[in-house]
This record gives C-alpha cells, structure tokens and sequence, in this order.
DNA sequence: ACCTGAACACCGTTCAAGT
DNA sequence: ACCTGAACACCGTTCAAGT
C-alpha cells in the first residue's frame, strides 16, 4: 500500500471532483429533481450534492429562480416534436398537450414558470413550434405573437393548480363543500351551476380550455 | 403607586391582550400585507404581531396556504361592485380588470392563489357575478361554467407574471435579448415577431386577452 | 380545549478571506 | 477570477407540557 504523497489523499477517495460549472450545477438541479421535487432543488442541497458550499454557485447563478428557470428550459428539450398528423389545430394542441403533461410532473415547476419566465434555447423552440402552427392555420401574426403567450400562460396555470399535494386536495373539498352550500337566493348561478363548475376530467377540461383559446386568438383583431 | 395585585403586571402593560382567534389572525396578516407585502406575511411574524409564539396560530389556521388563501378572500371584498352602464361585455371586462387591479397591487399574493384556490364567501359572490354577466350575454351556462375558470386564472396567471420587482424585470431583460439574438434560419417566426412578442402595454394586451377569451367561451361548446 | 416554549430541520444570500 | 467557511437573518411545523 503505497502513498502517492503528490496527489493529497481526499482527492483519491473519491472519483475526482469536477469542477465546477453552470451546466454541471443544472444537471445536479435537474438530477435532484427528478429524483426528489423541486423543493429539495435548494442551493444547500446542491452545494451538498457537488461538494461545496452554498456560496459557490452564485458564481454561477444569479439566484434560486434563476436556477428553476434552468431547469425548465432543460426539461422543455425533453418534449420532442409531435407526429405532424392532422390539421394544424389538431398539432397545435398536441404540442400544447405535451408541454402541460412534462409540467404536471412537475408542479412546482410550474408554479415558479409563471413567475420566472424561462428564456432558454428549448423555451424559444417552443415558442418558434407554436408560431409556426399558428401561421399554417391562417392566424394573423400579430394575434399569434400575443395569443402564443396566452396558450402558454394557460397550460403554466393548469399545471401549477393541478399540483396534487395534500394541501391542493384539501382546497378542492373546502371548495366543493362551499359551492353546495351557497344559497340559491344570494347565488341563484352558482346554486344552479355548482356540479358543471366541478365537473370534467382535467384533460377534458384542458382541451375545451385550448380550443376556446385558439378560436378567440383566431378571431380576435389585435388593436392598432 | 399602587400596585394591583389582583392583575398581574404584564396584563397592564399593554392595551390588554385580545383573545386569539381567526378573525384576528386574518386581520392582522391583512395589515402585515399592506405594510411590508406577503412574503412578510409569515407564522412566525404573525405570531410576533399578536403576542404569542408561531404554536399558537395552528388552532385557528392549518397552515401558510390557507392563511394567504384567507388574505386573499378578504381582500376579494374590498373590490366592490362595478357601474352597470354599457354592455355585458364591457361590464364583464371592467370586473375582471378592477380584480386584476387589486392582485397588481400583491403580486406575491396571486402568485399563491393560483396554487391554493380561495373559498371564501368575496370568492364565491365573485363566481356569481361573473356567471349572472355571462348569462346576460347569452352565454350557454355549461360554457360560462368552464369559462369562468379560465377568465379567472388568466386573471390571477397575468398578475403574478407582472409582478414587478427587480428579478422578474431581469428576466424579462434577457427575454428581450434572447428573442433579438435567435437565428432566422432556425426560427423564422420568432425572428419575424420578436417585437410583436414583446409590444403592447399591460392593460392593452390583458384586455385584448379578455376580449379572445369571452370571444373563445361564447363559440366553443363542452363536450358531452 | 386552548395555548405555549422549545426544538427540529431546514432556508437564501452576503461577505471577508483565501487561493 | 474563482472558491469558500462562517455568519446573518430568517423560515414552517411539531410536540410535550402546561392551564
């Protein structure tokens, strides 16, 4: 058992520390994340992940929204395209369908996209894929410029309400019980409307909320 | 100087301890939030506030979420009702924006509406009105049922997105840059549209918004 | 039942000092 | 320039013990 006195021993002991990087720091992120949420995916425990301190990776990134931004960008590249099958509404929801389906893996990702805007490369790709299925279906570009952000906005917002933790459950039944408690004299709607406001499967519901969007984007003139 | 030994001197000191109870708590978390904004508006503030330890509050509150849930709720109630001049559209419009309104003033708090629905009873009466204008529109009541949600969440999704403190206008800064530095060989569309994307003032765009979706609810049925 | 002190198990971010 | 230890200033929530 020979020392090798030049190479001082922690660095032996484990299979060398790679330096530090954005992208090693936000595949550490996407790592975490997968395997425990986004709420795990903390400076602290990134900093514990790659073997240093917290104050590290500020070098490196801004700060912890920054860095879920990242992380989103990176899981955008994980959509891959959609079969080109059927009209362009048909593709266009798919594509949509596909984005809020990586996001309700990920609730909590969703919830900080509403907030920090993502502007990576895979994020700018969608963007460009939504354009372009706008623009075959005839829709003017400046309603499509404005309506991409609402189509966007829309499937975020899903997403980050659907999150399925306890506490959302909990909010649902406050809720459900309230609407069939409200008198049908101060609320005659609501009272007469309460299961339809309930009711639909989310997908169901999805897709109705796509299509009424993309028939408004389509028939609404943006202003001069 | 007498002293009154019947009262111990801490319970003279102060104004008198009120007794502790939702509605204080609530009130109290209300007036944190108009003076120092939600992200001050924590237990453990709250418990300060109130001349107890952060314990004390899960008597009457489950948790942080349901505690801005509330907030929320009570500010639902300082909206009021709009004038009933011109068409239900124009009046449906002017709700919307005058709740828009409130949640720009508390970006943070519509950040977490999105995730912990509110119920309260302002909430509630809100839904009403919302559906009573949507009738008076003739609107089919299943449509005006799923489309309430969704004027709400673009509601709620476009004020938290415009909160305006310095990291979200970063972001938006290196939105801007990205969009103007994209490849027209690889992203026509974007390159084509990167100032449509970018233009419109808020209320310009959010009323816009609002027009496509009323328009989108109105034509699009629900499926059986 | 209601209330509490204290503890557990964490956070983000900054800064002075080192290499 | 890059990296770091240590510190500052906080969090939410639970639990055993008290009234």
């Amino acid at each position: 058992m020979t020392d090798r006195p030049d190479i001082p021993r922690s660095r032996r002991e484990r299979p060398a520390k790679p330096a530090l990087s954005r992208e090693g720091i936000v595949a550490a992120a996407v790592a975490v994340l997968r395997a425990e949420g986004l709420p795990k995916v903390t400076m602290r425990r990134l900093a514990q992940e790659l073997d240093t301190g917290p104050a590290s990776l500020y070098v490196y990134v801004r700060n912890t929204a920054e860095l879920h931004a990242a992380v989103l960008d990176e899981l955008l590249g994980t959509i891959g395209p959609v079969p080109a099958e059927g009209t362009w509404r048909e593709r266009l929801e798919r594509v949509l369908t596909a984005y809020t389906a990586m996001l309700f893996e990920h609730p909590s990702l969703a919830r900080s996209a509403l907030t920090a805007r993502p502007s990576g490369p895979h994020y700018l790709t969608l963007i460009e894929t939504l354009l372009t299925l706008l623009d075959e279906g005839g829709v003017p570009p400046a309603q499509a410029a404005w309506g991409v952000d609402m189509l966007l906005q829309q499937a975020t917002a899903t997403a980050a309400e659907h999150s399925a933790d306890e506490a959302t459950q909990e909010d649902w039944d406050t809720l459900t019980r309230a609407l069939h408690e409200v008198s049908d004299q101060t609320h005659p709607h609501l009272a007469a409307l309460a299961d339809t406001l309930l009711s639909g499967a989310p997908p169901v519901r999805q897709s109705w909320g796509f299509q009424a969007l993309i028939t408004g984007i389509e028939r609404t003139a943006v202003p001069d």
